[in-house]
RNA sequence: UGGGGUAUCGUCCAACGGCAGGACUCUGGUUUUUGGUACCAGCUACCUAGGUUCGAAUCCUAGUACCCCAG
């Protein structure tokens, strides 16, 4: 079916387009590659859930060659006799049942399953910065990193080494060809409630143009319709949440672990943790490198208000103070604290109290009230900006610093090569130093970075 | 040591002599591919001992503790 003929067939059926998706070769309009439906062979990236089940089915019912793949990113090999290889069990991203319910789904589908062990990856691009970046005092996103090195980088490689043309994912997110820039265009999707572009906002030209999402235009009750009538185990699968590799969600725990490991002595030491610290400075790939640290990771660290030494304190306890330094409790280490936290500050006020930040040279907790958090705009460095071109001068746009957030307006300057800054309208809630800040002109994903401080 | 004042959830405050309420903290839940946020729900208290009263957090007496003035 060419592009003409797929048009023909979204207008004679009129408003009762939609349904004919589930029998007919249907996948968004936006998938259209320079006016033709994607065609030849992709590689469906499956974590073992209901979105990326349904994305496969999709490419298949539009006539796609396609072959499962799925990363298994976490799990303990059992040191079993004759290296026997066992992943361990878990409702998680990359385990072996997810592992498993991807696997099964291809079998439904009768399409090749692949699944790559990329656990190395994983704890060199995602768990060390994400460790790193807490011990420094920073609030990382390790599901940023792990779709940009993960989904993105790994298995583009993955696939040019297979010799395939796609790599289609489950996010709910557009991309669109533009014909005036000559560039792909990243947009949101059309479930306002589901958009996951916020967390694709570093895809570059060269990852776009081989990018399928044929979620992008389905909504999740569609989604989840689709694997039902075709009788996926994904179907019911509760959404993801919490950090995959943390289940418990006591990151702080997680990284006191991770520490300890690292430290054959297996003491939290200030000696050790600086060690691992400096070590991961220095082996860590370039493109996992503490966010926007550059050549010189203590120079850098000090400018951004924060000292080496004094990471190694994180999980030491110290004083809990306000605005103009009054003592009003203790905090229990400061790596289990973040900028815009309410909960867990344990200190009773007129008002609720929130984390304005956090002092690591002092081991000083800042808190204050609600009014006290808001900030005029923020800083982000380690930028992407998916048209390739500087930003230039200030521009209305609309901003995200958080998933979830509604975009505000805002206006966005290229202050750096690798720098934006971004005054909102109105003042919001500081971002949390680490958060991914996302810029967007209405639909489309200008790009972004990641937040060095607000002011 | 003299004079005055105050004692109520973990904290800060309410409650004509009539079922002790709120805010904050804390706990749990909902939402969520990050941390957090937001929303919902829940737990916990009348300083001690007497007295008055049908009935006391409330009034009276004593004790205890703390605070403020005088030292």
């Amino acid at each position: 079916m060419g592009p003409a003929a797929f048009a023909e067939v979204l207008t004679s059926v009129g408003r009762h387009w939609r349904p004919l998706c589930y029998h007919a070769p249907m996948i968004s309009r936006d998938d259209r590659i320079g006016g033709e439906l994607p065609a030849g062979s992709v590689m469906a990236a499956m974590s073992g859930g209901v979105d990326s089940s349904v994305c496969a089915l999709l490419l298949q019912r539009a006539g796609c060659d396609v072959r499962g793949a799925t990363m298994v990113l976490h799990g303990d090999v059992a040191a079993g006799a004759g290296g026997a290889a066992a992943w361990s069990e878990g409702a998680v991203c990359g385990s072996s049942r997810d592992v498993e319910d991807a696997r099964a789904v291809c079998r439904h589908l009768g399409i090749p399953h692949d699944a790559f062990d990329l656990r190395d990856r994983f704890d060199a691009a995602v768990v060390r910065p994400f460790c790193e970046a807490y011990l420094t005092g920073r609030t990382p996103n390790p599901c940023i990193d792990c779709n940009r090195y993960l989904k993105f980088e790994a298995l583009q490689q993955r696939r040019r080494e297979l010799g395939l043309r796609y790599v289609a994912t489950g996010h709910y997110a557009r991309r669109r060809w533009d014909e005036v820039s000559g560039r792909w265009q990243l947009l949101r999707a059309a479930d306002v409630a589901k958009d996951q572009s916020y967390v694709l906002y570093h895809l570059t030209q060269d990852t776009l143009a081989h990018m399928l999402f044929p979620l992008g235009d389905l909504t999740k009750n569609e989604v989840r319709a689709l694997a039902r009538d075709h009788g996926f185990t994904t179907a019911d699968k509760p959404e993801s949440q919490d950090i995959c590799f943390v289940p418990d969600g006591d990151y702080a725990g997680f990284i006191e672990g991770w520490c300890r490991v690292r430290d054959c002595e297996g003491a939290v030491s200030r000696a050790s943790l600086m060690r691992g610290i400096e070590g991961g400075l220095k082996a860590a790939p370039t493109e996992t490198r503490l966010a926007g640290m550059g050549e010189n990771p203590k120079a850098a660290l000090a400018e951004a208000g924060l000292a080496i030494a004094s990471a190694a304190d994180a999980f030491a306890p110290g004083e809990i103070v306000d605005h103009a330094g009054r003592v009003l409790g203790q905090h229990a280490g400061l790596i289990h604290y973040t900028v815009g936290q309410r909960k867990g500050i344990g200190v009773a006020a007129r008002e609720p109290l929130y984390v304005l930040g956090k002092d690591n040279t002092a081991n000083r907790l800042v808190v204050g009230f609600r009014d006290e958090l808001e900030s005029r705009g923020v800083v982000a460095r380690d930028v992407n900006l998916i048209g390739g071109d500087a930003l230039g001068g200030p521009r209305r746009v609309r901003v995200k610093t958080h998933y979830r957030q509604r975009p505000v307006d805002a206006t966005v300057e290229q202050t750096g090569p690798d720098e934006l800054t971004v005054v909102f309208a109105e003042p919001q809630r500081a971002a949390a130093p680490g958060q991914a800040v996302v810029v967007y002109d209405g639909e489309l994903v200008i790009g972004g970075g990641t937040a060095a401080r607000s002011f």
